[in-house]
DNA sequence: TGATATCAAATCCGATCGGATATAGGATTG
DNA sequence: CAATCCTATATCCGATCGGATTTGATATCA
């Protein structure tokens, strides 16, 4: 699910507040995205206004205000009077500067997220890492989705808990879930990744800042492990 | 000058290939940014699109695209059915998150663009730093602005040298130029900045790694610390 | 056959319009 | 006098329309 389809954060109060009246737009992105993460518009692939108008009976008004924020998301592309497409998969090049620049952000955060984080933060990171630790019996095709969504909760939180805003969006601008679902999402790699996840949970709890980035740092080490081995598979890829 | 008012990057032979027709969207983002530097319109200050539609003489369409736009860079903020506002003057806390974000990624991208950066762009380093010394004759109050927009320059080269693009799209998206100049426009303090971009430079011509990373943490350590002064002399704005 | 010119369809870009909502200010009532 | 209600205005949101441009296909010619 995208999370920040609003740019409202939604605290926990918002559902007792009026409900403001719905945005088009925010469906409209929500739509977009779905059919991103669903592979019903390839990488690289042309998204036209005009078949988004019919696809989805709205006018052209919402669809463009939607495709403009996935733009400078960096989710689609647009050329000037040619239009919209899909982001293309990340390269071999890019994926390196993903997993470098995580390295530099996210044991941070960890170790941050230690010393400030909510004891109930921890406690939805324990959930989060459970109900990904039960997808490890169901259908890998299907279950990786579930997983990569979990995944990019699980670490939002982290980031969240860091207590730095900015770091966190920086880390959620790169929509890293995205683009690795995007470029694999045939694996079902994630038994190793539920024994990392359980050790920074471990660290957290522990309330200890060095343990935790290690943990984190190591977590992002071996999750680029994994990937790096996509181009191995498909050199073409690169 | 907005170095994204375009999501095209213009490469150096952009000026050679097909000019393409003129964005007025562009021109619009220009416009509404060049106010918020020039403080025309206040921190926080209301933007109506019907103003500008009076006021530039372009449709609504743009104008939403434009501020569509900011709205994703965080430079402007829209509430539902509301309208626009200009983004609100740092707090004490965001700005301490900004300079911790940036001593997170500056000196890294400093260490690896000493390796990988070209003579050439160590050349333009150099003159930059020379105009931004050349203001210090200048009166303060017109200096800061050509000062900030050059330092502004400065750090996106290094961060371009670092050859990890999304580094330096995470950096960019900051606007750390522009939210300081909009906090602090008054400030002269650029002298002492000025040494320290020369050793800068001195460390990424010596191809030293370490040393520019040392000279870049210093140099934002330093900075911060001259920022710091404002929440000390306007304690309310904190 | 291959390259070029022409043409038509698809699409985007910007303008304009009506309806819906929020906000501010004045009127009303206790 | 204070609080509430109500009305008017400003503004946004979404729909629709015409013009401009790109792009791909077809036809023509060397």
């Amino acid at each position: 699910m995208p999370k920040d389809s609003s740019p409202e954060k939604q605290s926990f109060t918002a559902s007792t507040l009026l409900r403001r009246p719905t945005r088009l737009g925010d469906e409209v992105y929500n739509a977009i995205y779905a059919q991103l993460m669903s592979h019903k518009i390839a990488p690289g692939g042309r998204i036209s206004v005009d078949n988004l108008v019919r696809e989805l009976g709205v006018s052209q008004t919402p669809i463009r205000e939607a495709l403009s924020r996935l733009e400078t998301q960096g989710l689609v592309v647009k050329r000037h009077l040619v239009g919209y497409s899909a982001a293309d998969q990340l390269n071999k090049s890019r994926l390196e500067q993903l997993y470098e620049l995580r390295l530099l952000l996210e044991p941070f955060a960890a170790a941050k997220a230690a010393v400030t984080m909510t004891d109930a933060s921890i406690e939805t990171l324990e959930s989060l890492a459970q109900e990904m630790k039960a997808l490890e019996a169901e259908d890998p095709q299907i279950a990786y989705g579930q997983f990569a969504q979990r995944d990019s909760e699980f670490h939002d939180l982290i980031a969240a808990g860091s207590g730095n805003e900015l770091v966190r969006e920086a880390l959620a601008n790169l929509h890293t879930h995205v683009h690795l679902f995007r470029l694999f999402y045939h694996s079902q790699a994630t038994a190793e990744a539920n024994d990392e996840h359980a050790q920074i949970i471990a660290a957290l709890r522990g309330r200890d800042a060095e343990a935790a980035a290690e943990a984190m740092r190591s977590h992002i080490v071996r999750s680029s492990e994994r990937f790096a081995t996509f181009f191995t598979r498909y050199p073409r890829a690169s």
